[in-house]
DNA sequence: ATTGTCCTGACCATCTTTGACCTTAGCTGA
DNA sequence: TCAGCTAAGGTCAAAGATGGTCAGGACAAT
């Protein structure tokens, strides 16, 4: 009797990750149209689930083409761990890092199997609470030593 | 016979207990304005509730999110009630805790194979990240609380 | 009377959805 | 040819839908 929530992002998401791993090229071409239709949504929502489901982050790359014959094309890409790290501690390392980066980054690293599910908890834990620091900026510029540090540890 | 006092709160405690027994799948989701509504209240007495009632301690999880179909999930989980570490984590997130100490109870939890040496110094490394905050207080405090946090994350 | 618990409401943060307006690529007909 | 039409996709800001926080007043227990 329990019901879980969902909502037209969510399952725009499942619908294409479903599409994905079904295809055999490795990617699927669609038409934002369609979709949108298909979902009985503004053509713009696709944008919206693209950019926040379907990022680098997240191992995936999206390029397009406008007018006549155009197309979305969604692309899993699966980078080596080298290629994770490096890009976290060149870009978020010292600068700080948002929560939601912070995360993908994390969920990366546990498909990639460079940590436990364990692990993966226990630095998701240790970031959650810096949610008791008010100053936003100190709060993105801690998360990014304290993953720095962290995964220092584990190379 | 204890009679138990009959107010909002604890019969809004009640009413997801008994769901929580109902469901199968260990979790129930619910609508904050929802459950307000059924009550007659205002949503925040829902968060009051859950706060007082639904807490790690008493062997409650709640997650959510927020927006659009949005939700809250209540998940009851089972610890040792009676475990001291959990009263000494709870004095630790309440209270903060030095550095010697938190690395101390690392140490002691490594050797009675609670935690694995990775996972030690995954701890120590979030902690050591923590000299970044200037104001003790508030260093001591969250140390305490990531502690609480991660070590609850590997119950 | 004092203290702790309960409730409320105003204001805040986050995620989702929509729509108006913009840009680009291919096609077509004078 | 190539200007203009048509068919895509892109951007952005605003509105909508939830849940979160906090201070303060009401009420109950002692």
């Amino acid at each position: 009797m329990v019901k879980i929530m969902s909502n037209l992002s969510n399952n725009m998401e499942e619908y294409l990750k479903k599409l994905l791993k079904l295809s055999t090229a490795g990617f699927i071409d669609i038409r934002r149209k369609e979709l949108a239709s298909k979902f009985s949504c503004v053509p713009s929502q696709v944008n919206y689930v693209l950019e926040t489901r379907f990022t680098l982050e997240r191992g995936y790359m999206v390029e397009s083409k406008r007018g006549g014959r155009g197309f979305l094309r969604i692309r899993r890409i699966h980078l080596p761990v080298e290629n994770i790290l490096a890009m976290f501690f060149q870009e978020a390392a010292d600068n700080g890092i948002g929560s939601k980066k912070a995360k993908d980054l994390i969920l990366r690293l546990y498909e990639s199997k460079f940590i436990s599910f364990r692990e993966s908890r226990l630095i998701e834990a240790s970031l959650g609470s810096l949610q008791l620091i008010k100053d936003e900026s100190l709060r993105d510029k801690l998360r990014g030593k304290m993953l720095k540090e962290m995964l220092m540890v584990l190379v």
